[in-house]
DNA sequence: TAATCAGCGTGATAAATGTCACTTTTGTCA
DNA sequence: TGACAAAAGTGACATTTATCACGCTGATTA
């Protein structure tokens, strides 16, 4: 069950076979099936979770009932609300499985006890959250300067197992377009490619 | 000089006098003048700069020659490419003072020495990047679902020092935007509020 | 197997935002 | 202080994207 948390660690950080036992201790199995959700909005983020199998997505929905997704992830990805999980506060996203899943869940308080007994857990959440941020830049800079055309194309060329199994209409809403723009944008594409 | 680089650190982790001194060594004081660029589209990034007096951006230039804002970083703030500072690839980004600026630099290799000198200073950035990170998703979330206006209405209820400080043209640029748009909606903004 | 539903496509139209050209205002500094 | 540059406003028009309404298809399930 933590093989995949183990290799993603060891990836980042080196880790005693002893730590490597402990790590364990820390986290809760929880499986999801698909469309059941780990968090919903008003809810405190009680957990980090990290995606052992499955596919989850984090989204926001606004006043017009319109959805708005933050985030994908996948085996070996990490999903929270981490303002909520961090600060206590209520959350205003949803975490939703798309597909069933098995993840590996710690608390906050459990949170803080696995840096005080694994210091360099700290090196590799810094890391992670590295990672992560360099990439939220990335897309954050290309929804400020491009339109919705070469958004879709980026996204198909720089992560395709995204597109295999993620359904249209919530690439348009990662993307933050409509499903029909999506539709139509792709229907260009394709004539143009046969050319 | 160092005054609010200490003081910012001590506010996410504890140091000793001594801890605070050594600390002190790792960085390399350096000023700007407006319009002066720390980093340009195509060198790496060898320094993360924490800024202690004036205000600076980070920006991409897209084909048409826009440009689009990433980031303002000021008093108290960190800013550089991570990305290319952590992986010696060239930077697609510019970063440029906007005021005169007093920066406390610190190269790569240096950065490396810092946290194995003063292990702690891993929690800090851990913390840096995390509360980074959240804001970031947060924009993105915001340029994901909201109209432009509101976009506008939220920068200016959250951070108001921003507005007061940067150029309108800046202000769009920052929120993808035209500057155009912006002038339209503050003029709308104005008389809705007479009313 | 009929019925329902989720996903996708598409046409007509509306709304939001961008583009371009120009003017006015404000700020800077020689 | 005068001259120039940068910033901001504005009108006309173009483009992009959203909205709404509807149809089709294939999967799921009652």
């Amino acid at each position: 069950m933590h093989e995949l948390l183990s290799l993603n660690v060891r990836q980042k950080i080196s880790l005693s076979t002893q730590e490597e036992e402990l790590l364990k201790t820390f986290f809760i199995p929880k499986k999801l099936r698909k469309k059941q959700f780990l968090l919903q909005e008003g809810e405190v983020c009680q957990y980090a979770a990290f995606v052992e199998k499955g596919l989850l997505r984090s989204y926001t929905v606004d006043k017009k009932g319109n959805e708005h997704i933050l985030q994908f992830a996948m085996e070996g990805w990490w999903i929270s609300d981490l303002f909520s999980f961090y600060s206590g506060e209520p959350s205003v996203y949803m975490i939703e499985a798309m597909e069933d899943a098995e993840l590996l869940l710690i608390k906050k308080d459990r949170y803080e006890d696995l840096l005080q007994a694994i210091p360099s857990m700290e090196r590799y959440f810094r890391l992670l959250l590295q990672n992560n941020l360099i990439a939220t830049q990335r897309r954050l800079n290309d929804k400020l300067s491009l339109p919705a055309e070469e958004l879709y194309l980026k996204l198909i060329d720089t992560c395709d197992s995204i597109p295999q199994r993620v359904p249209q209409h919530m690439i348009a809403s990662f993307l933050g377009i409509t499903r029909e723009t999506l539709s139509r944008i792709r229907k260009q594409l394709s004539s143009s490619h046969k050319k």
